[in-house]
DNA sequence: AGGAAATTAAAACGAACGTTTGAATGATAC
DNA sequence: GTATCATTCAAACGTTCGTTTTAATTTCCT
């Protein structure tokens, strides 16, 4: 599916993906207009149109720049653990970290702009559009199936149904420290800097989804009679 | 600050408050138009104007209208725990369950429109615009506060600074879990029915918050030596 | 160098936006 | 019943939106 040739971007392409990374992510999808976003990225207003054909083949391309090789290195990470381990199933920590790990890493790449995109994912995750959401899905499907059989395999005391709600709360999570990078943050004194230390926060990632998706299953065994 | 008395809503007021919440949830802010609103609400275009004075000030109404109740309830069900409890520091789960669970009874709530409310709300902890996330941060600061002091209390042992993290990743579970109620879920096989059952949701988030909130803390003392 | 193709530029398109206006209608008090 | 206030209504306001058009310019190939 992603065979067809990538074809190189030149520099007013790049351009323009830059500025809408970060417009997007200040102000949103809606909230940024092709005059604004043209005239961040110094090109003339029918530049978007031109090369990308509408607003909303703008908004996909930006995701597929940076979404599609950020979970082809989840996989690879995947695949070089598994094989390290030799049919032996992963510790969950390892898992988490090959999945976090990479959008982590680029929250630290000031310059690449890495940065902007990231928060803006963690904000498309509970992005309202249905066309984004079907959009992301689609782009994370194969991942996501690769990283459940994962987890499913390291954790097989965990019945599947309760493992399956775990990795959502663990995509939650993530989702929500990616998007309030410097933004919003509810609880006071939690943000301890302008810019997070993204190998210190990986650490307590780690920590706390590995007790969560670890935790004893008191949940499914108690209710199940409690309807 | 919440002194003044709350005028009472009629019924154009009411209807223009829960189209509002319903459009908000499914299209954003932005994404929804006031002749969208107008219409669903079965109200004329300048109705909204007439009473609220403006878009966004109808934004700020959506939200008040709720969120001051929610955690006024909160607040009155930390106070029963702590009065029952006579000083001594509450269970993790028991203030896990006091903060969460107001907003889980509002999923089942189906006729009431709180569910609509719960989903836009999860959505809004990420909404780009800096005007929604103060007036956010202002409706939770002093529950936010109370809670985070709760917590210090009841995990004596987890480090300060470590602890308001793992609060901020705990809001981050509760945000996700509510704006994805029935909308995106990258986890396949991960949503049961089109409706979540809110008792079983409550235990499963339980277990997950609690087990991340005591974990062990390896992460600040492993990374202390490591920068 | 010259012609074809790709790109940039300036201007305009119709549509939709949030808001305002002023008259019509409804309810309330005397 | 009539004056007074609150609310509803249809229409229009000026602005901004995403996109298109047509011409100018640059780039590339032989």
């Amino acid at each position: 599916m992603s065979l067809r040739a990538v074809k190189p971007l030149n520099e007013t392409q790049t351009r323009i993906l830059d500025a809408a990374e970060e417009l997007f992510m200040q102000h949103g999808f809606e909230g940024t207009s092709m005059r604004q976003l043209t005239a961040k990225a110094a090109v003339n207003l029918a530049a978007v149109n031109y090369h990308f054909g509408s607003k909303d083949a703008l908004i996909e391309a930006v995701f597929r720049r940076r979404l599609d090789p950020m979970n082809a290195e989840r996989l690879a990470e995947l695949d070089r653990l598994e094989l390290e381990a030799a049919g032996k199933p992963l510790a969950a920590e390892a898992l988490i970290g090959a999945f976090i790990g990479v959008s982590l890493a680029m929250i630290e790449d000031g310059r690449g702009g890495g940065r902007n995109f990231v928060r803006l994912l963690g904000r498309t995750y509970t992005d309202p559009s249905k066309t984004i959401r079907t959009l992301l899905g689609h782009m994370y499907a194969q991942t996501m199936e690769r990283f459940r059989a994962a987890f499913a395999r390291s954790l097989p005391e965990v019945p599947r149904e309760e493992l399956n709600w775990r990795l959502h709360f663990m995509f939650g999570t993530l989702s929500y420290t990616l998007a309030a990078t410097d933004a919003m943050n509810l609880i006071a004194g939690a943000k301890p800097e302008d810019r997070y230390d993204a190998r210190q926060l990986r650490a307590r990632l780690i920590d706390f989804l590995a007790a969560g998706l670890l935790a004893r299953d008191a949940a499914s065994a108690s209710v199940k009679k409690a309807a």
